[in-house]
DNA sequence: AACCGTTATTCCTAGACAAACATAACGCTA
DNA sequence: TAGCGTTATGTTTGTCTAGGAATAACGGTT
């Protein structure tokens, strides 16, 4: 009986550049939530500065646009999710979430070790 | 038509330690070919107590020993691999190219983004 | 014009991680 | 006993990156 455990990272590029993975789409999904970039990096622990730069290369690597900001206002401004960038989220959740199963399965299968 | 790319990074555990991901497998395959940890970590570009470590925290984890080492006599020494530890490598190296094809496949049922 | 909260950007520091270097111990051979 | 190539381990040096602080710009409201 085997108490190993397996894990894995997956994310998606385009080119050279690194376009989702689960920081990113951590990062996303706050977005979602909170209206704002500086709000969703508060939120989830990240420093300002590398969340801008993420959202900056995802928006510059994504075929379309996956945010739209805006900046000045009465609400000094905001980010929020395109409906692109929302599918991209779930595929990249279902994906993820899928390849869990499979790889659970994959050890399933090779219970002599 | 997506030319998005899929990647993933895979790796086993054993409670709070990493048992084996694609460099130790690396390093471990290069012992195999070398029969000795200091020429496999040459030859794989790796400082030698890195190696050292990986192979230690390997050995310390797994159910069963992956490396027999011997040191002194004639040749010096030397770092082989056990059948357990082959069995190890190889299970690693299937579930890795299956998940390889598993999220491709993925990725292309989603070819709308 | 003054204020506000946001996006956007630069600069500097601190800590983590990797590489390099040095050295000891081992056991066989000659 | 001296030499050899290996494993084993500590120490130092260097590099890279995350993080914080500081500042500007923007465009609404009041």
């Amino acid at each position: 009986m085997s108490n190993y455990k397996i894990k894995s990272r997956i994310w998606i590029e385009l080119g050279d550049n690194v376009l989702v993975g689960e920081g990113r789409v951590k990062l996303l999904k706050a977005i979602e939530a909170e209206g704002s970039l500086s709000k969703a990096a508060k939120v989830i622990g990240m420093s300002y500065k590398k969340a801008w730069t993420l959202v900056d290369t995802v928006n510059k690597t994504a075929k379309e646009a996956v945010v739209t900001k805006t900046v000045g206002g009465q609400k000094g401004g905001g980010t929020v999710i395109t409906p692109y960038g929302k599918r991209l989220i779930e595929a990249f959740e279902t994906i993820n979430k899928n390849c869990w199963i499979f790889l659970d399965q994959q050890l399933k299968e090779l219970n002599g070790i």
